[in-house]
RNA sequence: GGGGGCGUGGUGUAGCGGUUAACACGUCGGCCUGUCAAGCCGAAGAUCGCGGGUUCGAUCCCCGUCGCUCCCGCCA
């Protein structure tokens, strides 16, 4: 070893100790006669000092040496003279006299700064991420994300669940998202396609015996990128045999306690995880997962409406249609340009208008373009049910159930955010259960799967699948985390009538199903086991533990909002005798 | 596929229809034996993303394009 031990190692006790270190120049300060070198490596940075008169030889080396140039020093650990700490610093209370300073790799400039955490263009940062993977706080999040996929692993093994690999190649299906295509060399015109998960695989491993399986495996999804979304992103996927819900629910809810006490630099808001239904998170919150770290709930004033002198309600109302408010305190005072602004929003969602009544801070005077439609009691009935306050707003949207969910869940999130309300760093955990089996909208005269077709209905809900398929409701549930999805899972079908039935429903032909799911269709008629799973997404739980807003922050190797890779240029084209092999042309553009 | 934001020395920013394009950090050189975002002195470094247009004149206004980013669609 070139070290005999890490920079930021070192402490008070090993002070009259011979040592060699070995790291990045992280600053250089040279004060004349004596240099002052902050040696930097993965375990933190540690003060060296370089005086003339201890080592002249050092002294010449350290006098060249640079930024980010690769050193070797030995020297002896001493206690910093009176006043001289650094408290910022957890090796501040020593520093290493320098006898010999050799330099083992010179460095040209930086293109940006290593040793501090500025913001840097985001192109820059990707194109040199070695550069950027150096800086205190890439180390700190890829090290984050080890110490919790070893915890994951730690737990999940100690509870009797084997990590198994899947293929990376595997078989296309048009459902869902779309798939990355590998083509096949020696089967012309033929693909692979690269698994979304290994939903399939961890089903037929619970058919195999294996009862408890988990692997922390890479998904591939060919769609159009956000925040939360790479190409390739990773997940924990795992599967139970012999499970109900409540035995998935409950593990997981340990796991990512104690994960979270573990390893997060983000605390928990609460230990134990509120269960909601789906029904519930969509009235209270607008969507189906929402961010519980504060209040701005949805508010059904459907009766007050619809019996006020404002046509619209009252058309809506006797439509069937829905009205619901959100009270957001404290901004009775917002301008035209504001409303005008939280308006635009609710009609990017859907919504033919805002309405919206403000309550004068100082009078409790209600105005606003509607206020004049409703009578003095339903005012005050109105102010009572959504706890409205002077100096409040009140918004208030009016169409089918989806789009006043859609348009205020989304002005709730922008309220929140201009509000500050999501700036405490805090996790706040849910459950979100009892999911309808079916999407509410038909496709192409079919119901669709709103989980996938292997999700199990609730067993009391089994009969409605003949009577009222729409309202069955499944054993699906998702985990939710301020406002994202972080798990989805279910329990699965393992009845091959049951199974035949919700694809009938759904649409699917048996010849259909036979050619995309026939091995794990035929793989259910040899002793499927009661299954069930979950896939915590692992990205987006690091970004959360790590408080960073985007999972790019936690990842080693991240895409581009246009899924490139600036440091390798991928995409790239190919050898055209790489696409002969292939039997593979390209078209023209058309 | 659609919409919003951003693009100015290496980095972060300022600027604005006419400037010698400003500042900080970094870089290079000099001074300095207790600094730790060291300090002081000096220097170099920018076809203002690219192309076109408007204009006497464009970094600035307009159009297009490229890149990064956020959102909608999409993501069983």
């Amino acid at each position: 070893m070139l070290k005999t031990h890490s920079c930021g190692e070192l402490r008070s006790e090993h002070i009259g100790q011979t040592v060699t270190l070995a790291g990045w120049v992280n600053k250089r300060r040279d004060m004349g006669g004596v240099i002052f070198i902050d040696l930097r490596d993965r375990a933190g940075k540690a003060q060296v000092v370089v005086d003339a008169g201890r080592s002249a030889d050092a002294f010449a080396a350290a006098a060249g040496v640079r930024g980010e140039y690769v050193v070797q020093v030995t020297g002896q650990v001493s206690r910093r003279p009176a006043g001289q700490e650094n408290t910022g610093l957890p090796t501040g209370e020593i520093e290493v006299l320098a006898d010999r300073v050799v330099v083992l790799n010179t460095a040209k400039p930086t293109p940006f700064p290593i040793d501090r955490d500025d913001a840097v263009d985001e192109t820059v940062r990707l194109r040199y991420r070695y550069l950027d993977l150096r800086r205190e706080r890439m180390q700190r999040n890829l090290v984050l994300r080890h110490n919790a996929v070893k915890f994951i692993r730690d737990f999940l093994g100690a509870r009797g669940f084997i990590e198994v690999e899947t293929p990376i190649l595997f078989k296309s299906t048009p459902e869902g998202a779309r798939d990355y295509l590998v083509p096949s060399r020696v089967h012309p015109g033929k693909f692979y396609a690269l698994p979304q998960s290994p939903q399939q695989l961890k089903q037929l491993l619970m058919v195999a015996g294996y009862e408890r399986y988990f692997q922390i495996a890479r998904c591939f999804r060919d769609e159009d990128l956000r925040a939360d979304r790479q190409p390739e992103f990773t997940q924990l996927d795992m599967e139970m045999s012999f499970v109900e819900r409540d035995d998935v629910l409950n593990l997981i809810e340990e796991l990512m306690v104690g994960m979270v006490k573990a390893v997060s630099l983000v605390p928990l808001a609460h230990e134990q995880f509120p269960r909601l239904s789906y029904a519930e998170a969509t009235e209270r919150f607008g969507t189906d997962r929402p961010d519980l770290r504060y209040g701005l709930e949805l508010v059904d004033i459907g009766d007050i409406a619809g019996s006020s002198a404002f046509r619209v309600f009252a058309e809506n109302v006797a439509a069937g249609k829905r009205v619901k408010a959100i009270c957001a305190p404290g901004c009775g005072t917002y301008s035209r340009k504001q409303l005008d602004d939280l308006e635009a929003m609710a009609r990017a969602q859907g919504a033919k208008a805002l309405a919206w009544l403000a309550i004068q801070p100082d009078t409790g005077e209600i105005r606003g373009p509607i206020a004049k439609f409703f009578t003095v009691d339903q005012l005050i009935a109105l102010t009572e049910r959504l706890d409205a306050k002077p100096g409040d707003l009140i918004l208030i949207a009016s169409d089918s159930k989806a789009i006043v969910h859609n348009a205020l869940s989304a002005l709730r999130t922008e309220l929140a955010r201009r509000l500050g309300l999501t700036d405490e760093k805090k996790l706040a955990f849910a459950w979100v259960i009892d999911f309808p089996l079916f999407e509410e909208a038909m496709e192409e005269g079919h119901f669709a799967p709103s989980h996938h077709m292997f999700t199990a209905p609730k067993p009391e809900h089994i009969p409605l699948l003949d009577s009222d398929p729409a309202a069955v409701l499944s054993q699906q549930y998702d985990l939710v985390c301020n406002g994202y999805e972080v798990a989805g899972g279910s329990i699965r079908i393992h009845d091959q009538t049951l199974q035949a039935k919700i694809m009938s429903l759904i649409g699917f032909s048996m010849e259909q199903a036979r050619e995309q799911f026939g091995h794990l269709l035929e793989a259910f008629e040899f002793g499927a086991p009661p299954h069930g799973g979950i896939a915590p997404g692992i990205d987006r739980l690091m970004a959360l533990m790590a408080g960073e807003p985007n999972i790019r922050e936690v990842m080693a190797f991240p895409k581009t909002a246009q899924a490139t890779d600036l440091m390798a240029d991928a995409p790239s084209v190919v050898l055209p005798r790489q696409l002969d092999e292939l039997q593979l042309a390209i078209k023209a553009k058309s």
